[in-house]
DNA sequence: GCAAGTTTATAAATATTTTTATTAATGTCC
DNA sequence: GGACATTAATAAAAATATTTATAAACTTGC
């Protein structure tokens, strides 16, 4: 009888599988490849077979034939030769962005979005509704999804070429199980099976402001940064920590409720039942609750002059405030104040390196930095303080979704 | 000319090493052998070959050859046959205990404790020194070298085989470079450069508070939990925090100052300058200082008719409290609950599995377990609160020497 | 008490990876 | 302009690891 020994040496796992436990299962080329491509993907420029093949720990023979065989599989392009002062120019290669795509899309209060992004993570395809109010209702949720399948149609990707699809979703989260505990927890399982069943391509969850510590991780102010915070700085206020270059979720994923750290000075009640949460005092809520406060006491606003009071949200008080509008400044400048102390506490206890305002409030820097820096000196210990650089994120206002579209690639680990 | 193959197929990179480097860029036998001694060392048990193989992913003929080359090398010894219900009954193997061993010695403000460990973390050797008094002076620098020289001497291990010696000190420590930042700081180079200087085997440090961590970690109730809190509740307030597997550092190592978050309502002045630290109403020193002013006030305690007001610590005060003394229990109490006010608002930010309390409160359960809860019920959010488990540190009072001696496998990769 | 089933351990065959040697492609120096 | 230095890529040889087959050591069930 003719012995059955195995002829084929192709991987018996798929790059692109969309078994998760395949992805933490596989065989060591497989892995290898990935973390090819990884490489190649969080690289900003080109990259040689030597230079890859250091990175990886990988023979350049080995290393040679695995990128053959992405380049076989139309994975991996050659682009060029490197220019260099000595010696014979290697040849240079860059992931083919076109190879595949994956999905962001972000659930806020107000506001849906979803963007198409290639390998190198360039959006493809971009759609959003702002009309759209978040309910926790079957009706609502159908909604989202009647959103997805048309944008994925006039996206017009292959949906074969579709790696998954990350959503970040306000509320609390469990990335790890996929439930969302806030919004569409009606369900019978998680809402990462409920979507699952929807569509061709895998699906991850996790919440807004997780998915905003990705973006800032992978394209931001964070990357290559082991110890961050990340703060969604808009109507609410939230913060994802990275320690040691990972996201904290904690043990059910529910890491990161900055908002209801009781550090505040006021007694204010938050919306979770207690009082004094920090997030009664930052956030845009809380700034137009303020402004309103200034006003019924007299106080008055170049605001007034262009919009009815009860039109005006947190995004007007800022402009004006850049403007020059004094009440908005002040009151700004307070909430940064209060919001430096809030952070310089919680830096003494995580010691980042850096602090980067995300959210809404991002392009606000030149109104908020002296007075979260005035704030932390109030709370934070001389040393930690000393090596942490306080900055604004500059990704964008389509941050999170990035970091939505970048949880696949993160969960495949080929980013 | 001859081809000079490599003929000798013994690794390159000693399992051993005293070059942190080598670990880290060490071939892959090497470090697959690591791994074995490192499953061992967490093992309860006595492990077979294919149960080994399985967990180190190797095939089990290769599994075999590694584990018999460190048969061969004296550092694991076979124990037995297994019992089974069917099959042929594997072989047992452990860790040859005596094979190699590490110090721990944790340097307190009062105090000097070193103790020497086998491979599988049993005392073999321990010395403390109750009239140590730190100071940040060369003078004080050599007592501890003195001590350590001695204990060495006493000890009568073969200094060959020392693995290395754990270090952990009180105040601000960055273990990575292994500078001492509020103790020794007069030294040209680091500290952990001056200890390796003195000694023949490499030396590591860390906070007293983070190698506590680390004890509750691998010997404690922090065991197999991805994400938990170790407080460190003596004469101060420390906490090592552990997400994702790992104790967290931060980006210069001081992470975990719990006790100058400023979460009290108590407006008293904190050693670091700042106001309301929790450390100035939690902690040994605190309790003291409340029993004092509660005196001042004419209330009374059993303690007065057993000591002089200004000899009684908090210890007195602990044995009072559990002895049934009120104003003790009263003070006790109330410092309880405010701990668990602000372990309530970083568990809001963490979201730990568990929550345990070590140092030289960890005894005191019976009297803080219900207030710090009844604390943590006016901060923490409902969800992460709901899965998080209060517990009370069970290792003894050598749990941060243990954890200094555990420094040293855990750098190297063995536990 | 022996066949059948189950698991461990070892041996042989096959597959993979690395090491070393060789060849190729460049720039530099005299 | 050619020897020489330098780096890349490929080829061949050696080392290492895995798969498969087989033997050995058990239990169980008849």
């Amino acid at each position: 009888m003719p012995r059955n020994y195995k002829t084929d040496n192709k991987p018996a796992v798929d790059l692109f599988s969309r078994n998760i436990d395949d992805i933490n299962n596989q065989n060591r080329q497989v892995a290898k490849k990935r973390k090819i491509v990884a490489l190649l993907n969080r690289s900003e420029e080109d990259l040689t077979i030597p230079a890859i093949c250091k990175k990886v720990k990988l023979s350049i023979p080995t290393g040679t034939k695995l990128i053959n065989e992405l380049i076989d599989d139309k994975i991996i392009v050659e682009s060029g030769k490197k220019e260099t002062d000595n010696g014979r120019r290697p040849a240079l290669y860059r992931i083919d962005p076109e190879y595949a795509y994956s999905i962001g899309l972000v659930i806020l209060l107000k506001g849906l979005s979803l963007s198409v992004y290639n390998l190198e993570m360039d959006e493809v395809y971009s759609i959003t509704d702002d009309s759209f109010v978040l309910e926790n209702s079957t009706e609502c949720l159908e909604k989202v999804v009647a959103f997805i399948q048309t944008a994925v149609d006039k996206s017009k990707v292959n949906q074969q070429r579709i790696l998954g699809m990350g959503i970040g979703i306000t509320g609390r989260v469990n990335a790890r199980t996929g439930y969302s505990y806030n919004y569409f927890n009606f369900l019978d399982g998680s809402l990462v099976d409920f979507f699952t069943e929807k569509f061709v391509f895998p699906v991850y969850v996790d919440n807004d402001t997780h998915v905003l510590g990705l973006a800032e991780q992978y394209f931001g102010k964070a990357k290559n940064i082991q110890n961050a915070f990340v703060l969604n700085l808009s109507g609410g206020l939230g913060m994802a920590i990275i320690s040691n270059g990972e996201i904290i979720g904690g043990e059910q994923g529910f890491a990161g409720e900055f908002g209801h750290i009781q550090l505040g000075d006021s007694n204010r009640l938050c919306l979770c039942g207690k009082r004094g949460c920090v997030g009664t005092e930052v956030g845009g809520h809380a700034l137009e609750r303020n402004f309103h406060e200034h006003i019924e006491k007299n106080e008055t606003s170049l605001l007034l002059t262009k919009k009815e009071e009860e039109k005006i949200d947190y995004l007007d008080i800022l402009r004006a405030a850049s403007k020059g509008d004094a009440l908005s400044i002040s009151i700004t400048h307070n909430m940064g104040f209060k919001l430096g102390k809030a952070l310089g506490n919680v830096l003494n206890l995580l010691n980042p390196g850096v602090i980067i305002v995300g959210g809404k409030f991002a392009p606000a820097d030149a109104i908020l930095m002296d007075s979260i820096k005035a704030g932390m000196l109030h709370t934070a210990l001389s040393l930690p303080l000393r090596s942490c650089e306080l900055t604004f994120s500059s990704i964008g206002s389509d941050a999170a979704i990035k970091g939505a579209g970048a949880l696949v690639l993160s969960r495949m680990q080929l980013i």
